[in-house]
DNA sequence: GCTTTCGTTGCATATGGTGCAATGGCGCTG
DNA sequence: CAGCGCCATTGCACCATATGCAACGAAAGC
């Protein structure tokens, strides 16, 4: 109790104490200041109000009502700035704040949900909010501020971007096991192009990062269905017809569990294409984000293992 | 806006500067201090606080978590900081305080309640409290801080007791102006003896004051009827029949309409009984009380006048 | 690459709080 | 009512801390 809050005015203190106390020597015993500092104080603090704030002349120390006013207020800021200290610990212990996400479609698979369930679990209080817009607007978002993290395909040329972990993350073409393309090696764009097609539209990096190879092997690949939904084009290769291009880990839980197949690309760029998680370059991650960015770290590092 | 209150700590208040402008040299100007100062000063709170409060390594100042939280803590600090100030303000003016009064309830006639009205009209926001106690219970609420002013028949013996005003109030025999008594120029006890009286029972200093008398003039008062309200004191003498014992002050007003008569005493004592107003010794009357304490004392002389 | 602007750090200075000692007041006791 | 003890106040020397000026380092705009 009663312990001295370094931001409120010493002043203040000595007057409330003294109040409690009924007495200035107390008051200076528990504070551990002379008795005169104190009085002088007190005289100082009156002189700020313009009201007299104990009854002199009198032994022991008998509040006017201006020092009961006084008096309730220190109590009161006392108390708001315990409560500070309170919500600044917790923060410090990482029990509360917040981490805004920025995370492609793509990458919003069960392994990425899992783990940030994990760490909602771990980390009770941290309020998580996660956003899956294009590549582009994730970049802006990290830029900005509006997101601690973000996590695209492909390192990006921006300047002020840092990229915490690139793993190297190739596209491959995707397709159900009983698929044509299940039992080849590898496969070239222009194999590719015979089969019916679903891939996302030309805003998506994956797209962007196509055309680029189509130009390369001058090869072009017409896709029979375009979606914006990295769910549609997993579940429309499931069914056996379409072929799909993504990266592994997209599908991690669909490779483990048989009902979908990859085939690498056998292109330069897209077998080195990788996935980066990303923040703004001098921006202090501290706390909760900075332990979020180590744990999908880690779990990065386990998907290129395996 | 943003006036520095004395009270509170100014780093904080470099800090908010800093935050609102969104730069420390903005800051400088506002405040009025080098900008050197405002950076150290900041950095000690963040060591102070264990937390960096804005994002270092950026040109424009951009707060953390902990540093909205400490801004949000400064911005209520300071309203209630100026919230205080202002009640202060309205206690120096003596637009609020209250007043706490022990008045004999002989007093409590139609000047007195005026002159209170009158002091609540010129200063609204006083609150005022007025209890009639025991002469005994009034002189240890004044002794005790309970009431500022106590106002009793004759003056004390209590040494810690301060009598700032005692005015002649002897006690008069009161009656209505076809009593029998009415005519005759002073009264002894004797006489008083022979007719109906109504007086107040034998705690009240009244009654003292007459049990003295009554032992001198070895004459016993037998009251017809006995009552603690000096009211019903005045209404029984008005209605003809009864005799009372009554301070001059008890009755001014009856006086003036010519419903009451008084008729001197003719005893040592009664004659030079007084009315004070007291108030704890070394206590200080500061505002409204002080003013109040005046126009009772103005009220008191007047009465003496005429 | 240069310049400008902003924040940080080093050092001398001044303002203000502090402790010790002496003084003054009030209350209690003999 | 005189003396004593406790408590608050004041004078003075000291010391801590915030401040200003200047130099430095870093980031943003041209």
């Amino acid at each position: 109790m009663s312990q001295q809050s370094v931001l409120l005015d010493a002043r203040l203190r000595y007057f409330y104490e003294a109040a409690n106390l009924g007495s200035m020597r107390l008051a200076s015993d528990r504070i551990g200041v002379a008795v005169s500092s104190i009085s002088r104080q007190i005289s100082q603090l009156e002189q700020v109000f313009g009201v007299a704030l104990i009854e002199r002349g009198r032994r022991s120390i008998r509040l006017t009502q201006a020092g009961r006013l006084v008096h309730d207020f220190y109590k009161q800021q006392l108390a708001d700035s315990e409560a500070l200290t309170n919500r600044l610990q917790e923060l410090r212990e990482m029990k509360s704040g917040r981490v805004d996400l920025a995370i492609g479609e793509g990458f919003l698979n069960r392994s990425v949900t899992e783990a940030l369930e994990q760490f909602q679990q771990r980390n009770p209080g941290i309020s998580l909010t996660i956003q899956s817009p294009p590549t582009a607007e994730i970049i802006r978002m990290v830029l900005e501020d509006e997101a601690h993290i973000g996590m695209i395909l492909s390192t990006t040329a921006e300047p002020k971007i840092r990229t915490r972990v690139s793993v190297a993350q190739p596209l491959n073409a995707v397709c159900s096991p009983g698929h044509p393309l299940a039992g080849k090696t590898s496969v070239t764009l222009a194999d590719l192009a015979k089969h019916d097609l679903c891939l996302p539209p030309l805003e998506f990096r994956i797209r962007q990062a196509l055309r680029a190879a189509e130009k390369r092997a001058q090869a072009w690949l017409n896709p029979a269905m375009t979606t914006t939904s990295i769910h549609m084009m997993r579940e429309l290769a499931k069914d056996g017809q379409m072929v799909t291009i993504l990266p592994t880990i997209s599908i991690v839980a669909e490779l483990e569990e048989g009902s979908l197949v990859s085939v690498p690309l056998r292109d330069e760029d897209l077998e080195h294409s990788s996935l980066s998680l990303i923040y703004r370059l001098g921006r202090q991650l501290d706390g909760a984000p900075a332990r979020l960015l180590q744990l999908l770290e880690a779990r990065l590092k386990t998907w290129t293992d395996s």
